[in-house]
RNA sequence: GCGAAAGUGGCGAAAUUGGUAGACGCACAGGCUUCAGGUGCCUGCGACCGCAAGGUUGUGGGGGUUCGAGUCCCCCCUUUCGCACCA
């Protein structure tokens, strides 16, 4: 700074220097300066009124706030401080998603230790967050990659390990044969590795899991007692649990005193098996395999190739003859056992009784192995139909393929003529009495593996002893402290590459032993930290704060979690109830899954037709008279540019917008209103910086018109008996808007209408030039109520704003959300339409009580009506008050 | 293939219970203010016909229910998302 005083005269110096207009930067500085200083968001439990907990997902920490996160953060915002004003104790938490993958890629990049590249830039998006307002408590930050969080984590572990609820096993993962390292599914690139290029391997190794196909009934029972979560998340986690009922059944193998269990959900069409299939893994096959040098090498064969579903998805069906024969339940017949492809081991029994006539798949394996196929099963239109009629399904299914419908039995002996339920109760009563099958139910949803053969995640807390096998780490020497201070040499785990840090001895024996160098899967940290933020600083996992708290009255974030993370996240919450850590069965009562932020790309090709991206911020755009776009053009160097579509914001297509820089240009208050107005919060949100000055326009006009109405003589009190109409008019408008915004917030979520409604208040407000007394008055109470509706999004204006109305300085969330005057809602006339054969052909102003006739009578009198009733007969009229005649002639 | 959601002006969208389709905003056009404008204000803006008044038509396509359909029912098309050999 200089001592040199200003120059003597020097126009910068003006008299009173009254600041133009909205200067957002100012207004939001000091807004916030208020909050933190009086710890206007720091909450305590209130038995005295009701709760609301408001929880978005967490973020994780990669760098910088992008648009999803303000999105998502902005409607929770919204939400808990509307939610303030209507006299509830909000809790609005944050914390941080801080382990995970992105870090060890950025640790091999830019060589540090992921743990330090985590927490700077956990330090740099809270400032991003502290900067777009939002009524976060502080003081119940926490971040999963601390200790402090993670010991709990591992608590619950090894507590589930005593119950049964945990268990290892055997799993398949990718294997880099090149890194020696064990590969997640989105580091495998066309089968190979992702840095290596190497062909990518399936291995088996032990890890981890968690029995949450125990809860499998439980989890799918819940969602109809979720009426605040969205149909379409209900129903993916309804597919994914994957819930079929059907019939169990145990065929005989010829001559041997084994038994080959199946599962089927088709038990009526039975009496068309002609073989079986089983999986490549199945205990039968790799019998059978050890006698068949030809066999052992189809199912080398099958092993190989990748895990991904894609793939899966392309292969055609394989099969090999085991050689073994089943023995037919009811008709004796040997039936071929086949190994195919298409047999899922982990799925039912890992076998399936093969009915080509009325199964796709195994249509094709019969087809190419030349195995026979039989009509069992025939349509409702074929019940009854004479045998031609059902020759030609026959051909059909023996032709063309299978025929899947459910429908009546034939050429099933006793069973002809059932339907499907029929033959499944007497088939499953037969078969249970004969000690040979039984009904069944079985989930798709397959137990949790929670083992990553990672760094950067919570270290899983076992200790290997080659006497005592895998034993849990004893409750008082947790937490299992990951090292932080590391060097990335390559993509291997520093703690796998690390003797020492594994080196301990057994807990159990006392002997030499090593610790596990696996970590959780990251979805197991988001799994319960809802409950960890009820109790900030608890020794345990929480207190009993918990139980105030919980649950979470709304939760909110991207659809893309609607079944990976809010299943977990239900899972746990079911968990810890069982433990007696908390009460209740579903962690959150309403959810909301915010859209995806998505904006125009625009590119251009060099000669080898590459690709160059470029930034919408960086494109100028001209358009026709009609708006439509006539040519885009980079702005750095006017050369043209083609339009590339619609896309979620991504680094690949350069169309990410920085919320820092919006902020900077236009105020949060702007950006989190555009992000509010721009669509409703479940759909996509297009990003137009021409739609963001339109918001910030909005601002400043509310702002000019505040500024013109103080500049004015003082509003006196309304004196409402002596309103004119007009005045009358617009109180109405004003009040029925404070209706209607509040309902948009509160129960439909409906925020861009909400802000639509307030501008059109404010388009009347602007246009009444009325200077009388109840004019003034009715300007300030107009005025007043739209700075504290609009208080949710846009609090730092507001802020400054209700002070520029003549209060004193004071936390809005603590003033009472306007609520609507029912005196001046009431209307003395109404406006109906008037329609002549459903065709709207005029309208009448009718009193709000006239009678049914007497709207018949003016509707028939409206002028243009009738000119168009003028020779026609008037053979009904339909009379709706308040909304509509219509006259049918 | 299976499941779900959606399709409305040049664009984002609104229409909450079957009752005046297109609120609100963007873009565009004309005008005013301004030394100037990436400012502010006013006006217009679904399409077609018309100077206008007004008329006709219009919510992906086809049918239906109804006095009345963007909304309900049936068939079809398109898009997005999820799952994908689950027996």
């Amino acid at each position: 700074m200089s001592d040199t005083p200003a120059p003597s005269g020097s126009s910068r110096e003006p008299a009173a220097p009254e600041p133009a207009g909205y200067q957002p930067a100012a207004v939001e500085a000091a807004a916030r300066r208020y909050w933190s200083e009086i710890g206007a968001f720091e909450v305590v439990e209130d038995p005295s009124r009701p709760k609301f907990y408001c929880l978005s997902m967490l973020p994780y920490p990669s760098g910088a706030l992008h648009m999803g996160h303000v999105r998502n953060y902005t409607i929770g915002d919204v939400i808990s401080r509307y939610q303030r004003m209507t006299g509830k104790n909000v809790v609005q938490p944050m914390g941080w998603d801080a382990f995970g993958l992105p870090a060890e890629n950025a640790a091999i990049k830019n060589k540090t230790a992921p743990g330090k590249w985590t927490r700077a830039n956990i330090e740099h998006m809270r400032v991003q967050l502290q900067m777009m307002g939002y009524a976060i408590d502080w003081t119940r930050e926490l971040a999963t990659c601390d200790p402090d969080y993670y010991v709990h984590e591992q608590r619950v572990f090894v507590r589930l390990l005593a119950k049964g609820m945990a268990y290892r096993k055997s799993s398949v993962v990718n294997w880099d044969p090149v890194d020696q390292t064990v590969l997640a599914n989105e580091q495998v690139v066309d089968g190979r590795g992702w840095r290596s290029g190497a062909l990518v391997e399936k291995r088996e190794i032990p890890q981890w899991f968690l029995k949450i196909t125990d809860y499998a009934q439980e989890l799918l029972d819940g969602l109809d007692a979720l009426p605040g979560w969205p149909e379409p998340v209900k129903t993916m986690q309804r597919n994914w649990i994957g819930r079929s009922e059907g019939l169990e059944l145990a065929f005989d193998v010829e001559g041997t005193d084994d038994r080959l269990s199946v599962f089927t959900t088709r038990p009526d069409t039975l009496m068309g098996a002609t073989f079986l299939s089983i999986a490549g893994e199945h205990p039968l096959a790799l019998r059978a395999a050890a006698a068949d040098p030809d066999l052992a090498a189809f199912l080398a064969d099958l092993k190989r190739g990748g895990v991904s579903e894609a793939e899966l998805e392309t292969q055609v069906k394989r099969g090999r003859d085991t050689g073994l024969r089943a023995i037919h339940p009811i008709t004796g017949e040997a039936l071929p056992i086949y190994v195919a492809s298409f047999v899922l081991m982990s799925y039912g029994t890992g076998a399936v009784m093969a009915v080509p006539g009325h199964d796709q798949r195994d249509w094709e394996l019969a087809k190419a192995k030349d195995l026979p196929i039989r009509l069992v099963i025939v349509p409702d239109e074929l019940r009854h139909a004479p045998p031609d009629a059902v020759e030609k399904l026959r051909r059909r299914v023996t032709e063309e393929g299978a025929f899947t419908e459910r429908g009546w039995l034939v050429s099933s002996g006793q069973y002809d003529g059932m339907d499907f339920q029929q033959a499944l109760d007497a088939l499953a009563t037969r078969f249970e009495a004969e000690g040979r099958g039984a009904r069944r139910v079985n989930y798709r949803l397959r137990d949790w593996g929670v083992s990553r053969q990672r760094y950067w995640g919570c270290p899983i807390p076992v200790i290997h002893c080659a006497a005592c096998g895998a034993v849990p780490v004893p409750e008082d020497q947790l937490p299992v402290v990951l090292p932080e201070d590391v060097a990335f040499l390559g993509v291997q785990s520093p703690i796998k590459a690390d003797p020492d840090w594994r080196r301990t001895l057994c807990p159990r024996c006392g002997g030499p032993a090593e610790r596990e160098t696996d970590t959780f899967d990251t979805f197991m940290e988001s799994s319960w930290y809802y409950a960890r933020y009820t109790s900030p600083g608890a020794s345990d996992m929480v207190d009993a704060r918990v139980d105030h708290w919980l649950p979470v009255d709304q939760y909110i974030g991207g659809i893309e979690h609607a079944i990976l993370h809010l299943l977990y996240f239900r899972f746990y919450h079911k968990l810890l109830r069982d433990m007696g850590v908390v009460k209740g069965d579903e962690p959150a009562t309403n959810l909301l899954t915010q859209g995806m932020v998505v904006a125009e790309t625009f590119y251009r090709e060099d000669a080898s037709g590459e690709r160059e991206w470029i930034n919408p911020a960086d494109v100028d755009i001209e358009r026709d008279e009609r708006g439509r776009i006539l040519r885009a053009s980079a702005r750095s160097d006017g050369g043209r540019v083609s339009v590339g579509g619609i896309e979620k914001m991504a680094k690949s297509k350069n169309n990410g917008v920085d919320p820092q820089s919006m902020v900077d240009k236009y105020g949060a208050d702007t950006v989190r209103l555009f992000s509010m107005f721009a669509a409703p919060p479940e759909q996509s949100l297009e990003w137009s910086e021409a739609g963001v000055e339109g918001m910030a326009r909005f601002l400043r006009r509310l702002w000019a018109q505040v500024e013109r109405h103080m500049a004015g003589a003082a509003a006196p009190a309304l004196d409402v008996a002596s309103l004119t109409a007009g005045q009358k008019t617009l109180r109405r408008q004003l009040h029925e808007t404070i209706q209607k915004v509040g309902d948009d917030y509160g129960r439909r979520h409906s925020f861009n209408t909400a802000i639509a409604a307030l501008m059109e208040l404010l388009n009347h407000v602007s246009k009444s030039d009325d200077a009388s007394p109840n004019g003034r008055a009715l300007r300030q109470e107009a005025l007043e109520a739209i700075v504290l509706l609009l208080n949710p999004i846009t609090p730092h204006a507001s802020h400054a704003l209700r002070q520029r109305l003549g209060h004193a300085e004071t936390l809005l969330e603590d003033v009472p959300f306007p609520r609507p005057d029912a005196a001046a809602l009431e209307r003395d006339a109404v406006t109906l339409a008037v329609q002549v054969n459903g065709k709207l052909r005029g309208t009448i102003e009718a009193a709000v009580d006239a009678s049914r006739e007497a709207l018949e009578a003016m509707a028939l009198a409206e002028p243009h009506v009738a000119v168009l009733l003028q020779g026609k007969t008037v053979r009904k009229v339909i009379v709706v008050p308040g909304k509509i005649v219509n006259i049918v002639v």
